[in-house]
DNA sequence: GGCGATCTGACATTGACCTGAACGGACGCG
DNA sequence: CGCGTCCGTTCAGGTCAATGTCAGATCGCC
């Protein structure tokens, strides 16, 4: 899918691009609204990630402005928890969903995905890694056949070790994408959450390295 | 009954329209398979007309996603003569009849009338899960043999499920259906709905999955 | 062996979910 | 018009899975 995101936040904004482009989707990244104007016009997109406070105007505004001008293109608002009255506008303005910030990458790529199956109504792919067969789209597994239960943060783990077959990734990177950027969490939690999804799909799922961190298990292995 | 047309030439589009209208239909009319799409997703139809030539796919490929995805709403496919090989395809698509173009609208009306009585008249294909036959065309339920009545929105939440076979839907997403998305409804209605769904249809019928939403139950459990 | 990193079982807290009950509007009926 | 019934919605309280934390065990490397 590609996907326009505005969004002036360089944090943040990165953050977000890294997670759509995981997710298999071309991201064009525009820090102001002119820049997005000109985006839109020059190619379609299937979805916009918009900001609501720009350094050039207000999002709102923009959001009206495509939709007077017959722009159906979906529209997904990222707002600020203390700009919760706009929430009410925002559907007003005809944008298909918002998110508060701060908010987790799962988050993200749900509403992503739900956009994307309500555009694209494809059969789910499955990825099939050994004796697990993954449906990325319904958040459900099988293991040797049997379907396998995951809880949400689980599965926003697993998740991030399907998106990125063989890249390490540290435990600072997976609580990014647990918990949204600014919460700190100081535990062991990712650790936890390895051995949990151990237990539940193998031990062989994720491969530990040593001071550095995990990544998928090697398919030879499973 | 209503209707969901799929046709990008205006002229044969706004005949057919007209002709459905004034046989008793309500119509909603797509130019292009992304808003047919959109539209299917938001809103139940008892019968989808498809052109097979749409500027944006292939309505073959359409039908036969839409399909795999376990949607069973009832398919007519509107064929030009020389695309009569794709005739055999559309059958083996899943379609449940065709019409050849140039037809006439007393054929049209015919067919719409075909399906609509298939659907309504004896013979109504049953869904048939565990000791629940749904009939989906007439709205009812028998349950080991015995008819159970569901309200409108119970019905319209547990359709939403048989129509989605396998398909993990968020709370949100099932209020979107129940409620005409832009009206918000702030408890836990959903809640009570599948509660009452259980009750009358069995605890199995639908499976929580927490955090993330519900599914139809598992044909195993049942 | 010593040390830091990682694993694991246990546990308190949280919050998602379930349920019974109550309210009020729509509708039909006398 | 008054009454009762049904349906949709909301609320409050209870339940239980999920979560985050910790302590002790274990592991890998020097």
């Amino acid at each position: 899918m590609r996907i326009l995101l505005v969004e002036d936040d360089a944090v943040l904004g990165a953050a977000v691009r890294d997670q759509a482009v995981a997710d298999g989707h071309s991201v064009d990244w525009a820090l102001r609204l002119s820049d997005a104007r000109d985006a839109l016009l020059s190619a379609p997109y299937d979805l916009v990630l918009l900001d609501l406070m720009l350094p050039d105007g207000r999002g709102l505004d923009f959001l009206k402005s495509r939709r007077q001008a017959g722009d159906v293109t979906p529209f997904v608002v990222l707002t600020a928890l203390d700009q919760i009255s706009d929430r009410i506008d925002a559907l007003d303005a005809g944008s298909d969903d918002y998110l508060i910030k701060p908010f987790d990458l799962y988050e993200l790529s749900a509403r992503i995905r739900a956009v994307s199956r309500r555009y694209s109504g494809n059969p789910n792919p499955l990825v099939v890694l050994g004796e697990l067969e993954i449906d990325l789209a319904n958040c459900s597994i099988r293991r040797a056949g049997k379907s396998v239960q995951l809880t949400r943060r689980e599965w926003s783990l697993f998740e991030a070790f399907v998106q990125r077959p063989n890249q390490l990734m540290s435990k600072s990177q997976l609580e990014d994408r647990l918990y949204s950027f600014d919460s700190e969490v100081e535990s062991n939690t990712i650790e936890v959450y390895i051995g949990r999804l151990r237990r539940k799909l193998g031990a062989q799922v994720v491969e530990t390295v040593r001071g550095l961190g995990y990544r998928l298990g090697k398919a030879e292995e499973r």
